[in-house]
DNA sequence: TCACTGGATTTTGTATACAAATTAAATTAA
DNA sequence: TTAATTTAATTTGTATACAAAATCCAGTGA
């Protein structure tokens, strides 16, 4: 367990729920686990708490943060603002080759049929990223992916992304060509569409979740 | 020298110039300038890093970010979609009393004669901080916070603010008082329209160094 | 001259040990 | 019983020492 590599695993692990919202991450009980000193985990945690993927709880000790939806709410609200204009900065330099491996994402998505709910986000948003690269917006892209770590957690409801998966990834489809006709703010118009669905999507599962 | 203020004195000392932009951070020199021993410093860094306050220099070694004009527009462009969020969210949450803090902030900064430029900087912020803190949006604050540290950076350049200070300064006078009249839609024009000044102006001036 | 290899040197990464702080528990007093 | 306070336990923070890796540079060859 090299180092990187500690921080990649603990951030899955978090995803994953084997230390689920609310856990306290000690860094003995992390080191023995992942079978490492508590350095490394230190080092872990330290980046991990700058994302916002583990929090303060008390006056020392972390916590894996509560998934609520007030924040999810939060969260997709800052992506519906940042990721037109991610898609606005970018669309100028989409390129006809790029738009080809977008569209083969899309088809690989498609026909691999053993997909697991997380492995189709991550292709997902793969697809979304690579619009978004073409920005050359380093800060942007930043934002974008850490966001985006958050936003995943709350993603383990399986329910959401069933019944969502089907229009969502038409609507990739449509993007896809209003890009390749030019049509930039119907495109925006569609991903703000589509970004406003999923929120409103989970946000109301979560509050059905606590009623 | 404890570790809480190692971090803040590492970012201080990088917005302050002592170790400028480019400048690659080792850690045993970092070590030995604060004092302590590397562990801290290795603390220290990863936060630093995950803000993106220090980057990555080749494969391990770790460095204070070069300013471009294309990276300060960009973050300002960020901002200028979600610092309006922030005050559209706050606006019915602003009591009176809240309205008065931010007010008596604007008295002090006039009041003040002697303020540095950093100071007058900070102060500034902490009124545009004091009115987005009541959207209550833990992660937009978060990430305005970590957008305001970067771009701080760039403000070394004190002939821009001081140019821009009686303007700004003016603008957030107008800001409060539209605010206090109810007029969300107009303070929020005036937000996008402050912040869209002062980014072309830094831009403009980071140009014109280059060329 | 330039690219490249090999080894010396520097720098980062990690483990262990100990100090300081926090957290939890137990005791006491109201 | 409850709240406050002291004490014990756990947990985090830091220093030092060593291992692993990356960087630098001289030497070689084209």
């Amino acid at each position: 367990m090299t180092k990187a590599s500690l921080y990649q695993q603990l951030k899955q692990d978090i995803r994953q729920g084997i230390w689920p919202a609310g856990a306290v991450l000690n860094q003995q009980k992390l080191s023995e686990h992942y079978q490492v000193s508590r350095i490394p985990v230190r080092d872990a945690l330290q980046q991990l708490k700058a994302e916002a993927l583990v929090v303060m709880a008390g006056k020392a000790s972390l916590m894996v943060p509560p998934l609520t939806a007030a924040e999810a709410e939060e969260l997709y609200q800052i992506r519906l603002q940042l990721e037109p204009m991610a898609l606005r900065r970018a669309f100028p330099q989409l390129s006809f080759s790029l738009l080809g491996q977008a569209e083969d994402l899309l088809h690989r998505i498609e026909q691999d049929q053993h997909l697991s709910a997380a492995d189709r986000g991550a292709l997902n948003w793969q697809f979304h990223l690579m619009l978004y690269q073409a920005s050359q917006c380093p800060h942007l892209l930043r934002l974008l992916h850490s966001l985006h770590q958050q936003v995943e957690r709350y993603l383990g409801f399986q329910e959401i992304s069933m019944n969502y998966a089907d229009t969502s990834h038409q609507e990739h489809w449509q993007l896809l060509e209003l890009l390749r006709a030019q049509q930039l703010e119907t495109a925006i118009a569609l991903l703000q569409q589509h970004i406003q669905q999923a929120g409103e999507l989970l946000v109301a599962h979560l509050r059905a979740l606590t009623k």
